[in-house]
DNA sequence: TGAAATGTTGGGGCG
DNA sequence: ACGCCCCAACATTTC
């Protein structure tokens, strides 16, 4: 019998993976193959980030499947049909991505192998086109979405097949790809494990304490998040199991609350699925003309942690060190760069596409233009996050700041998450680079002028 | 998944 | 006892 190719792409699991248990179960010899594509996505190719997970989950896969994942490099149609002609291979399946460059990738490949081609759906609980309003068009609006999408069933997730016979054929070698950083080696201070191992692991550990979810994610010293973004992304673990495994045991305000959360990561795929542009263009055209401030000076000192707000840079420098910041951070890192210093939502976007390991092209773009105001359901321009309101009542010790930011380890806490207004200044420490008054009120005003 | 400005209410001090 | 003021606490509106 001719073998049949897995094609992985961000399924990097066993367990649950459509595509490689109907190859498993074909009865043909089995090759599981990774192309390293990274011409496909022109400008949102794999990031810094993401590269370091990428070659460890590789390496977690491969170990799972006995040494037996075949490495390749290149334009994926092209590199796909020379290994069909290689070793005979005559099907090739494949869990479907949702990014346009795939989209049109795979859609392209599909046509040109006919029913030798063959996909299935590993990474969302449900297609982008099943979702849709009364009137047949896409949701817009979070809420109406969740109400709809809960009238669905998630399937249930697959176990782990049955070992397949596997194909032998040649594999670059991962360490020709060169995905981890050296000389500096700036993930040296990373403290994630990818691999499905690892994923389920996350996913256990965070059941114990989901019934807090609602109250404690927002609490950024505490390990009260799932840390299952980047695990997601990769799918190493797939939604499905995630919600199968909260819906058994748990109904509690914290289990829903995060359901919800698996809800907004469908939405984001949605509107990336429906509106391509997604990455680059605003939603809400009208923000097409915004007056955009330039300043390489502040966005520098944004992306290194050094704006003088503490918050701010406590959650910078965790992105740096660890490749991950917790989400209320997240969105006051953002709303300061957006709103205090004018700067425009793709730098911040380019920013986080390249330091996140959990970087995924339609969260990260729905997310961005949210706390913009130009997005779908988005936050109104006009809210502004003041990072002094929100550190005191989300770090009222200070303890997240002093974890990142230690110039400020002897400052107290009274005036933690604004030195500038201690009796002794801190030292090291630099002076705000922004007026938070008077960058709110500029903001206000462009907007204002604008809406006229 | 805001913050600040503005409005309202009610208790207490005090002449 | 009463009116007046102050201001905290809460509610509403505005950005």
């Amino acid at each position: 019998m001719n073998p049949i190719i897995v094609w992985f792409r961000q399924d990097l699991r066993l367990a649950d993976n459509p595509a490689f248990t109907h190859a498993a179960k074909s009865g043909r010899p089995v090759i599981c193959l990774f192309v390293l594509d990274d011409g496909a996505a022109g400008e949102w190719k794999w990031g810094g980030a993401s590269r370091w997970w990428l070659h460890h989950s590789l390496t977690a896969l491969n170990k799972s499947l006995k040494g037996h994942l075949v490495l390749r490099k290149g334009g994926a149609a092209q590199t796909i049909k020379a290994l069909m002609r290689e070793t005979g291979a005559d099907q090739l399946v494949w869990n479907r991505c949702y990014e346009p460059f795939a989209v049109a990738r795979d859609t392209g490949l599909k046509t040109a192998l006919g029913a030798a081609a063959q996909s299935f759906n590993g990474a969302l609980l449900h297609e982008p086109w099943e979702i849709k309003t009364g009137a047949g068009t896409p949701f817009r609006v979070f809420t109406p979405f969740w109400n709809a999408m809960l009238k669905r069933p998630v399937e249930k997730p697959k176990p782990v097949p049955r070992a397949p016979h596997f194909a032998i054929a040649p594999s670059d070698s991962l360490a020709d790809w060169k995905l981890l950083p050296v000389k500096p080696n700036w993930a040296h201070g990373f403290d994630w494990t990818p691999g499905e191992k690892p994923a389920q692991d996350a996913l256990y550990d965070f059941l114990d304490q989901v019934d807090d979810y609602g109250r404690s994610r927002d609490l950024p010293d505490r390990d009260g998040t799932s840390r299952l973004s980047a695990h997601l992304h990769w799918g190493e673990i797939s939604p499905r199991q995630a919600w199968h495994a909260v819906r058994a045991r748990h109904h509690s305000e914290g289990s829903e609350t995060f359901l919800k959360e698996l809800g907004w990561r469908e939405f984001c795929a949605q509107l990336l699925f429906h509106n391509p542009d997604l990455p680059s263009q605003p939603l809400d055209r009208r923000f097409a003309k915004f007056p955009w401030r330039k300043n390489e000076k502040d966005f520098q000192a944004w992306t290194k942690g050094r704006t003088g707000i503490p918050i701010v840079d406590a959650g910078m420098r965790q992105l740096w060190q660890t490749g991950w910041m917790h989400n209320r951070v997240r969105m006051i890192v953002a709303s300061l760069l957006i709103k205090h210093l004018g700067i425009h939502w793709r730098q911040g976007e380019e920013w986080f596409w390249d330091t996140l390991v959990d970087a995924d092209l339609a969260s990260n773009s729905a997310n961005w233009q949210w706390v913009a105001g130009c997005g779908a359901d988005a936050a109104p321009f006009f809210r502004i996050f003041n990072p002094v309101l929100q550190g005191e009542k989300f770090d009222p010790q200070g303890v997240y700041v002093r974890r990142f930011v230690p110039e400020l380890e002897n400052c107290p806490d009274k005036y933690i998450h604004k030195p500038w207004a201690a009796p002794v200044s801190p030292e090291n420490y630099p002076e705000p680079i922004v007026d938070l008054a008077a960058g709110r009120d500029r903001a206000l005003g462009i907007f204002r002028a604008l809406k006229r």
